[in-house]
DNA sequence: TCAGGAGATATCAAATCTGACATACTCTGC
DNA sequence: GCAGAGTATGTCAGATTTGATATCTCCTGA
């Protein structure tokens, strides 16, 4: 329960934009939700980010954080949290049902 | 953005479970909504352990964790991601808009 | 062509989270 | 009353995450 994140790094992450499949890797079920979650997430972040016309640098300053972790949630970078995330999203004005139908919304094609 | 959560640790958690409100202490609208996500995920996650008929020590060993992190786990301490408790309810064999939902429900009593 | 803005990626010290322990609390049956 | 099961809480070393920083790549306009 340690090391498998950093051993997919982004391959995976980029794969999961385009195909949204999962076990051409050796995740889990519950692995695969999990990134898709923040998947979710990270689409929701960019979109509301765009919306208001910011930059990865100004909502950084918002959030107390940096463009470099900006860019990465936007990507669901493994090396960002859930937490970090929803917080983001929070910022960004987001409710929480809003928050919960980021979490649950299936990207574009599914498998 | 750093010392916070420790600030309050346990005072906030038992309050949030009884009154539901938030700014009786210094938490930010974005704070408590947080915290009540991780509270819905908790109360979700005992729900299902416990009409699994399983012990927090049967499930800590099904996580690959141990009694006393699923404890807090449950009671959402302020020392568990919110990363952890969506594993425990993807674990539980909850699906994503299960765990969307969990995020999204209102605790027992509105303010 | 070049300068500058915006975003992506790597690295790292500091902060936070995690599993494991140890221990304490709360019931329930005896 | 007490033993044992199940749960709660404090602590800590090791693991992971985070903000900051330094580069790079891509665009776009001059």
């Amino acid at each position: 329960m340690a090391m498998k994140k950093t051993k997919k790094t982004k391959l995976e992450a980029a794969g999961w934009r385009v195909g949204s499949a999962a076990e051409f890797l050796d995740l889990t079920k519950e692995e695969a939700s999990l990134i898709e979650m923040k998947i979710g997430l990270a689409d929701s972040i960019r979109k509301r980010r765009q919306a208001r016309k910011l930059t990865q640098t100004q909502l950084a300053k918002r959030l107390g954080s940096s463009q470099s972790r900006v860019a990465k949630m936007e990507v669901a970078d493994p090396s960002v949290s859930m937490d970090l995330l929803v917080r983001a999203l929070l910022e960004l004005g987001a409710t929480r049902s809003q928050v919960a139908k980021a979490i649950a919304k299936r990207s574009r094609r599914a498998a």
